[in-house]
DNA sequence: TGGTAATCGAGACGGTACGTCCCGTCTTAAG
DNA sequence: CTTAAGACGGGACGTACCGTCTCGATTACCA
């Protein structure tokens, strides 16, 4: 503590990461409009003075929460093919979702944003571009292994998967169960490939 | 004397619109998280009982709004093929949209469903059931008309419809513009349509 | 119309005396203050309506209540000689305030008296000119018996005795008991009479 | 880490003295009765949770104020004889209910406690004592001096005169008048001193 | 004896105040 | 001099009653 002594944040960093614990737990068991501030200072032994130095706000607290929740490079590795890269990415998704209260807080800060501007950007900038960046390198990689041409609606497909994933997420079963998932992943590649896929196999369900 | 006599209960019609009508106006002008029942009952000129005596609560209430701004029916009628049925029903869904708050109302229904388990229920009641049986008619319709034969992943084709329009109205511009429409459409139509649609073009074989 | 017949409250005897059993017990078993129109009316088996088309206000009906409770002539009676006449009175209304709710009645009037003139004059009529006379009776009929000579200051004396069991109603204990009875009377007997009433006793002198 | 540390609430004092002092005020206003919560918090620009935290109801912040409008030692300073002991007493108090609302209140918190036996307490407590104490150290201080024999139904002299104050200022005209006042003391000395007192004198009224 | 107008119970209505909750800011005491 | 603890002003919540206002259903009078 004597030597070179950045004094600046004094012994945040505990803090930091109690306060994030904490809106992850209680996010978790009453859900993102439960969660009140003050539940969370209590919660993580810190005052109320110390979240809001360093969140403006709940949504922005939670913002935080859900990056350490969602590893950035999710669904970001080569799998060998298109068809299990897509697979692979909503298989984390699926587990996401199931383990961490993430959808419970996107689907939150989705709300949020419908009233708050400046929260539809900042989520925009934390959730939508990265999830679009991966899925856009997910087809790269597959026009570069030679499995499609890569597709000149490609933000359009992009969203198109996005939005089936959110679907369930918020308002169907929650899971993302093994025949969804297929199925999703079929339309992807039906949607992207040639048109000779049709033999007669394409769907074997569940 | 003293005989039993049970009388249903009357509600004022007046006051009923009324409210609804504030409702719609406040959320329109403010955002479904911004309108309170204080405000609403106010600029309905109607006590906050009244509210409380005939829904139990915000979200109640708001599921009813959204039934008077959505037509039931909406997007029902023939529109002579499967194209321009569901440009129709998209170019519906376009208007009310940008003209109405039932997107907002439906944002903040949905994030509040997230944590009530029963409004969940009353959610899907209300809006994805009717919502699904239009589609799955159209399908039917096209069927009939011997446009496609009737998928058997309709359920799935439908939730990915639903999907890309949450999407976009949730996340994205608000716009379900042209270009986004006929989007949509082509790739229903693909999925849906028997795969020969495309001689051997766009990519070789993988 | 045209004849006599001022057909007037058709049926109202039943659900007038309904509704002040009703006030009483409901004041008797919750106090005054809690007494509710509402909670009047409904057990009574009566409209509300039915309560402000005959009372005003609940004041108003609960000065009717209590005049039910007191009798009108209550400790009127001769009972032989000033000291019983005193003493009987004080018994009856000891028995008065154990029984009935009439002395949480009237501290919940005299309270609401302190707000609105009009039911302070409504309640002198009904309560303290009586009582008053009541008492200026008994001292006209001490006077009439040569027990006394009227005193001048009557009205302090009758006023110095209201207080003293007023006191004790809303203050003290509750009860009027045997021992304050007998100190009231005492200490009215020795204001009223001629000061020479005992040569040497009681008390020595100073 | 994780200290306990327990410390003690910390009140605001000008928030708790605004609210003593609009309380006060309204209630001189409009009266106990008509003395809201909401309107006090308004009047004392404070947070209406702000007077839940310091006091459990109305009642409780009243009490307060009461103790605040009567000075504690309130005519207990020697006045040289037993006579003008009682009538400085009786001046001071005529001047209180004239000047501030301590009447109101008082009879408002009365009507209260007819119905809360705890507030029962805390108001005998709180005045009934208080006041009774005063009276006996007069009383004590008259045998001091020679003037009387301490009587010993003291309690009862005690409440007779203050049964007196409060008919008065509860049902009469609000004034305690020097007529009345002289009335009053004359009565109390009669009741304590030996029988002599009557040759001719006792009253020149005005 | 059947029609009709009043009166009834029930309780919905516009309001007002309640006491609670939680926001985001400000203050205090302890370390 | 930063922290936790939590008091603060503010403002919405959902509840309880107020006194007024519809409703049918139920009389009791009049034809």
């Amino acid at each position: 503590m004597t030597s070179v002594a950045i004094t600046a944040p004094r012994r945040s960093v505990q803090s930091h990461e109690a306060v994030l614990a904490a809106a992850a737990d209680i996010a978790g068991r009453r859900g993102y409009g439960h969660a009140g501030i003050e539940d969370i200072a209590a919660q993580a032994g810190v005052g109320k003075q110390t979240i809001y130095r360093w969140w403006p706000n709940k949504a922005a607290l939670f913002i935080e929460v859900y990056g350490r929740l969602v590893p950035a490079g999710l669904g970001a590795q080569d799998a060998g093919s298109l068809a299990s890269d897509l697979t692979r990415l909503l298989q984390r998704l699926s587990e996401l979702y199931a383990d961490t209260p993430a959808g419970n807080i996107l689907s939150g800060l989705i709300a949020e944003a419908q009233t708050d501007p400046s929260l539809a950007n900042q989520l925009h900038d934390a959730y939508v571009a990265p999830r679009r960046e991966i899925l856009r390198s997910i087809l790269k990689r597959a026009t570069e292994r030679g499995e499609i041409t890569f597709p000149d609606n490609a933000d359009f497909v992009i969203d198109l998967f996005s939005g089936a994933v959110w679907f369930r997420i918020l308002l169907g079963t929650r899971r993302l169960d093994p025949t969804f998932t297929q199925q999703l992943v079929d339309a992807l590649l039906r949607m992207v490939r040639p048109a000779m896929t049709m033999p007669a196999d394409n769907q074997a369900s569940g």
